[in-house]
RNA sequence: GCCGUCAUAGCUUAGUUAGGUAGAGCAUCUGGCUGUUAACCAGACGGUCGUCGGUUCAAAUCCGGCUGGCGGCGCCA
């Protein structure tokens, strides 16, 4: 077993090491070679020295090709030389799996390289994004850990639609039509009952057809919903949980690759919050002809969001824009809903808002909006049995991460990214 | 669903406006080189231009159909 990484390195200084890892780059001199070893911790250079190694090793070296698997052995050194100041001087040389020419070099097309994604994941810059993803995860379930918040397990096979408007993915289950969950929001409505608060990170399912930078076909979804909380506390949630996301990577090194300072990374809390009607009035100072009662497009999005440095909150939408479990306010035009907006047009990472926990409220609101009652009766069963003032929102992982690593395309934040064109690899 | 755009060697591409059967860089292979940083130098190999059809003496180039990609809109996270 592999024991020690190239990270390990730094801290052996003088000491001779053994390195097991990938071959990244190779730069034959004639009597020396220059070998840059990868591993997931990061790379090295190895030099061997014609005059001072065996000729299998210094054989090897010279034979070998990028991405084959490789065991080094070698005194680790400082050298202003190497790409990060130190370097193995190498003694022995090991192929363990000579790989064929590998297909990747600089300047390979986006295309191509989401063609050989399996592949191409090996990238220096996939792996940064892989670690950080992990990494902002790790910070979303220490907060929720510390304030009680329950993980559950909801299904991703339903039958029931949940958001309005949005395309499902129709499967075949036993002869049966069912569908790929969009959101686990309904089911976490049940959860609430037992445990309170819960939460779920579970891929989501949309047969949008959009071709846009900020659009998946699948995505990781975090979602919360608590009991006892209104659209007021939930937004607290939100702005915290995003806050303890964004401070767990405040610290990781990768970072800076991304253009993004640590600094950016601790948020200002509370967040900024603008109703939706002064949000109406910003994008309209700035001459766009928008009417009240409809949701931003992207355009509006984009003026928006130019506005502001930091993540902030748009809430109080009207109720033609958004859908019907969503709690009305007493002004009977608007809901007691919240988005959370990336700023400089990344986009929503956020929506949510309070529910209707009225069961003729939300029979009300279901009639006038056309939508049939008989699959949801287990959920208007909610408001039947102890109904309970209650909230939540979902979080799109990609998206948050979209914004963390200033990526230009939302695909880049997946390993494998599912998009409508594209479930291959 | 709508709008735009593109398809030439393993990869990245020039050539398309004004039609005359393709040029380069990288990769690969061979040789050289003991400090490179996308190493460098010399040489070789490699494409009939997404696909089907049309116009023409002649089509990568003009016209039409099809297929696929990319970008954007709507929708959303």
């Amino acid at each position: 077993m592999k024991t020690l990484y190239v990270k390990n390195a730094n801290d052996k200084i003088g000491e001779e090491i053994e390195l097991f890892g990938w071959v990244y780059r190779q730069r034959v001199h004639g009597g020396v070679v220059f070998v840059i070893l990868r591993d997931s911790t990061g790379i090295v250079q190895v030099s061997i020295h014609k005059n001072n190694i065996g000729p299998d090793s210094f054989n090897n070296a010279q034979k070998v090709t990028i991405e084959s698997s490789i065991r080094v052995k070698g005194k680790v050194v400082e050298d202003s030389r190497a790409p990060t100041g130190i370097e193995i001087k190498c003694s022995e040389f090991e192929i363990i799996s000579l790989a064929e020419k590998f297909p990747i070099q600089e300047g390979a097309g986006k295309e191509f390289l989401l063609d050989i994604r399996h592949l191409s994941l090996r990238s220096l810059k996939l792996t940064e994004i892989m670690k950080i993803k992990e990494l902002i995860m790790q910070g979303a379930r220490g907060y929720l850990q510390e304030n009680d918040w329950h993980e559950v397990f909801p299904p991703i096979i339903t039958s029931a639609a949940c958001e309005g408007g949005t395309t499902l993915f129709s499967i075949d289950y036993y002869g049966r039509e069912a569908y790929l969950s969009q959101s686990a929001q309904l089911y976490l409505e049940t959860a609430i009952f037992p445990l309170e608060r819960v939460y779920s990170l579970t891929p989501s399912f949309r047969a949008e057809k959009s071709k846009t930078r900020r659009h998946l076909s699948e995505y990781q979804h975090l979602e919360l919903e608590a009991a006892w909380m209104d659209a007021e506390d939930i937004m607290k949630v939100e702005e915290e949980l995003v806050a303890s996301m964004c401070r767990e990577i405040s610290e990781y090194k990768g970072l800076e690759r991304f253009g993004r300072k640590k600094e950016e990374m601790i948020l200002n809390l509370p967040l900024q919050r603008i109703k939706y009607d002064e949000a109406i009035q910003i994008i309209q100072k700035k001459g766009i002809d928008i009417e009240w009662g409809s949701d931003f497009g992207y355009e509006e999005e984009k003026l928006l969001t130019s506005e502001f440095e930091e993540p902030f909150f748009v809430y109080d939408y009207p109720i033609e824009a958004k859908v019907f479990y969503m709690k009305q306010n007493p002004d009977g035009k608007t809901y007691a809903c919240a988005d959370l907006l990336a700023p400089k047009g990344f986009g929503e990472i956020i929506g949510g808002s309070q529910r209707e926990d009225d069961l003729k409220a939300l029979e009300n609101r279901m009639e006038l909006d056309g939508i049939d009652k008989t699959p949801y009766q287990w959920y208007l069963d909610l408001r039947r049995y102890g109904s309970v003032v209650h909230s939540g929102f979902g979080l799109g992982i990609e998206r948050l991460l979209m914004w963390i690593c200033n990526l230009e395309h939302i695909r880049d934040a997946c390993l494998y990214p599912r998009t409508i064109s594209r479930v291959e690899p």
